[in-house]
DNA sequence: CAGGCCGTGCTTTTT
DNA sequence: GCACGGCCTG
């Protein structure tokens, strides 16, 4: 393609970013505002105008985006040799060459969450801390928060000796650098370390930091505002002398705070390289101009953030409809239903819809209705293909031949499948090899030298050991011949073909898939062929990424999840107080956790191409006990009209099956009244209809347009409160509407925080402030 | 050493 | 409400 011509397709500050070259550039990219596609025509315009494909760096989060941005390179510039890998990938690479430098070796191991959480439970086990007591899934929490501060051990347990910390943090104190010690004895870094290591290795070698500021003289960094502390350093450490560090991505996007990414990295780009040149992508060219001004309209509720619109040349489109449920049976239901009425009337296929909640439970009752209905779905969730136990249980067995001092692999695969070599032989033998200053691999090939152990344990460890040494890359040929010999060696799968469950037919497919990737991994890289290269992409890649578009199925996936994603027609479901956001973030005193929730329905909300529901229940089921839902505080922020099915006038839905009647209602909610917005809003319950109707917000209903006689307005924001038992308090937060209205209270007497339902509390107002 | 029973404790999860 | 992990029994 000329280029000329490709300039042309281009809005105006699309061309600024593309033609950009020298010096660092911030690209603040809205959702659906063609970002990819600008970053991938810059690294091809650079190149056209001379620079060395191998002199760009392309870094991302995901090996999908990087997969993506790859493609999309190699279509406009075919062979060009530019860089483009996850910031776990690159620093892999990094790590591999210099290794020595942090104490590694280069075959050194990279545990995976479960790795992680196993070599945890050991090392607390060898300090007699109780893992009942003390989770290690916890614990590695606290480690991997720690990490993304970019706190070390010794720094964890100088600051907790400093202060006094909880009882967790003295756990944490000591787990820590002996979680550390073993990870180093073990020859292996969990992902956090990646990035750590690649800090310090920067950081402690200023010639391997300036040579790699001038290897790569062009450093593209997507989805910016997801970076933490780490990457942040790595990232801003090569781009010192060449200053040619382009940041992608949008505040307003940024929901893995809690993963330790900061949304002031990206915020403060301008800060860190003053000549920066920013460009705002403001136009959309995916949704509908109702989803964006009802999107805009939350998200401008945000103060942290850069201001930014988000404008359109698409149709007005259909307004976004809030849809009210008596309870979950009913949403579920309603939107099975609804699916199937507009596929059957030909406007959508069924991979025109997704689905998105705010956790993972509220999937099950949507599943279950779509298949009464026989609406066809996949979940983006579940287990990723190299987290399952029998892949993971094969890959530890080559890691081990490739790592002999891997403890979580020795572990998982010492006794799998069993072998005579029980909890009792392994701790004795555990102990032995620590005081003997021995790796198990060697301490258990010595068996007969441990006095604890008796004859029949050494000579199932011996012969265990002795199995694992004749496994040689060498000597089988190919990783897959490798695999073959291990599960014919092992008999992994015994058992399993012959047997009628689901599950351990699920098991055997698995493993003959691992076999069949080794395979193909296998002639990708001919004589390349390594252990350390497949076992690399087996612990850096994530099979989920692999969700299709095209299959004919409904998607349904957390709104984590859909960052990224684009998607016809999009339900978001429970947005609901405490769901959305999430009662943590109203839990915490960080005002900033509430911001990132708001992000996340932003984000879900902005998915959507032309039609956008988002739904509300009056009771949901949590932890087994239904209870009385409080409308999300966002709704209010956002613009649409109430499509109310919970009156039992409900739309469309005529569905017969447990539809509860009027007097069921009546007995089982006393407060099942439709709120005075629902019955301001009758006229709006059809689908097709609500084109038609006139945009509200609940802002605008709140505020006296409804009937709201019986309605305690007495609260306001920051008004001075008496409770019977708390005490004093003042008002922090107003949600919901009518019956549900809500009050949030800041106790004053320690740091209690309470949510009333305004009608219902025992609050007297005392004054303002 | 497997299978069942009970108690616990619950977001999100790029790598 | 359900899943996972630990513990106990056959």
């Amino acid at each position: 393609m000329p280029h000329t011509s490709l300039s042309d397709q281009l809005t105006a500050s699309q061309r600024r970013a593309v033609e950009h070259r020298d010096g660092p550039l911030l690209i603040l990219a809205g959702p659906g505002s063609g970002k990819t596609r600008v970053i991938t025509q810059r690294i091809a315009q650079m190149v056209r105008r001379g620079v060395d494909p191998r002199s760009i760096l392309a870094i991302t989060f995901t090996n999908k985006a990087a997969g993506e941005m790859a493609d999309r390179v190699e279509a406009l510039l075919p062979g060009a040799k530019v860089w483009v890998s996850t910031f776990h990938k690159f620093c892999a690479r990094l790590l591999r060459q210099h290794a020595r430098g942090v104490g590694l070796d280069t075959n050194y191991s990279i545990f995976d969450t479960v790795d992680q959480r196993q070599l945890i439970k050991l090392t607390m086990r060898e300090l007699d801390i109780d893992p009942v007591t003390y989770q290690p899934a916890k614990i590695a929490a606290q480690i991997s928060s720690a990490k993304n501060r970019m706190q070390s051990s010794e720094m964890f347990v100088q600051h907790y000796e400093e202060r006094i910390g909880n009882h967790d943090q003295a756990v944490v104190a000591r787990v820590y650098p002996a979680y550390q010690r073993a990870l180093l004895a073990s020859n292996a870094v969990d992902f956090d370390d990646l990035l750590l290591h690649t800090v310090a290795l920067l950081v402690e070698n200023p010639e391997l930091r300036s040579e790699l500021d001038a290897r790569f003289r062009y450093v593209l960094v997507d989805e910016y505002q997801d970076t933490n502390l780490a990457q942040y350093q790595i990232v801003t450490a090569i781009s010192q002398e060449h200053r040619n560090l382009c940041a992608t991505g949008d505040p307003d996007q940024s929901i893995y705070g809690w993963r330790g990414a900061r949304i002031g990295n990206i915020l403060r780009f301008e800060n860190d390289f003053p000549e920066a040149e920013v460009v705002r992508l403001e136009e959309n060219f995916r949704s509908t101009q109702h989803i964006l001004a009802s999107a805009d309209s939350l998200i401008a509720h945000n103060v942290e953030r850069k201001a930014k619109s988000l404008i359109t040349d698409n149709p007005q489109g259909a307004p976004v409809e809030l849809l009210n449920f008596y309870d979950e049976r009913q949403e579920a239901d309603v939107i099975a239903s609804e699916i199937n009425r507009m596929v059957a009337e030909g406007d959508e296929s069924y991979n025109d819809f997704a689905i998105f909640y705010r956790v993972n439970a509220l999937s099950r009752k949507i599943e279950r209705a779509l298949s009464e209905h026989r609406v066809p779905y996949q979940v983006a969730a579940g287990l990723a293909f190299y987290e399952r136990a029998e892949i993971k249980d094969l890959l530890a067995y080559l890691r081990l031949v490739h790592n002999p001092k891997d403890v979580a692999s020795f572990a998982r695969v010492v006794n799998t499948p069993t072998r005579g070599i029980g909890k009792k032989t392994q701790s004795r033998l555990n102990r032995w090899a620590s005081t003997e200053g021995l790796s198990l691999m060697v301490a258990a090939a010595q068996a007969e030298r441990c006095p604890q152990l008796g004859a029949r344990a050494v000579k199932a460890l011996k012969a265990f050991t002795a199995m694992i040494e004749q496994f040689s890359l060498a000597d089988a040929g190919s990783i897959s011949d490798l695999l073959r010999m291990i599960i014919d060696q092992t008999q992994l799968t015994r058992g399993w073909a012959d047997s009628d469950t689901e599950q351990d037919q699920q098991r055997l497919a698995n493993v003959n898939e691992l076999v069949t990737d080794a395979s193909q991994y296998d002639t990708a890289v001919g004589s390349e062929s390594s252990l350390e290269g497949f076992l690399e992409t087996t612990s850096l890649v994530n099979e989920g990424d692999s969700l299709d578009g095209e299959t004919g199925r409904v998607t349904l996936m957390t709104l984590h999840a859909a960052k990224g994603l684009e998607f016809p027609v999009v339900y978001v479901v429970g947005v609901e107080e405490n769901l959305i956001p999430h009662e943590r973030s109203l839990r915490s005193d960080d005002w900033r956790e509430k911001e990132e929730e708001r992000r996340l329905l932003f984000v879900g909300m902005t998915r959507a191409m032309r039609r956008l529901f988002l739904t509300q229940t009056l009771r949901r089921d949590f932890r087994g006990r239904s209870l009385a839902t409080i409308p999300s505080e966002f709704l209010m922020e956002t613009e649409f009209v109430l499509n109310n099915y919970a009156d039992g006038l409900g739309g469309e839905w005529d569905s017969t099956a447990n539809r509860p009647t009027h007097d069921e209602m009546d007995q089982s909610v006393p407060d099942h009244d439709v709120p005075p917005i629902a019955a301001n809003m009758q006229h709006a319950r059809s689908t097709k209809q609500s084109a038609k109707l006139s945009l509200t917000t609940a802002a605008d209903l709140l505020n006296g347009t409804s009937d709201q006689a019986d309605i305690p307005v007495g609260f306001a924001e920051g008004m001075t409160v008496r409770h019977p038992k708390y005490g004093l308090g003042t008002v922090t937060t107003l949600s919901g509407f009518s019956k549900n209205r809500a009050v949030t209270v800041q106790f004053h007497d320690r740091d209690r925080i309470e949510t009333f339902i305004a009608a219902k509390c025992p609050l007297q107002p005392v004054g303002m402030g």
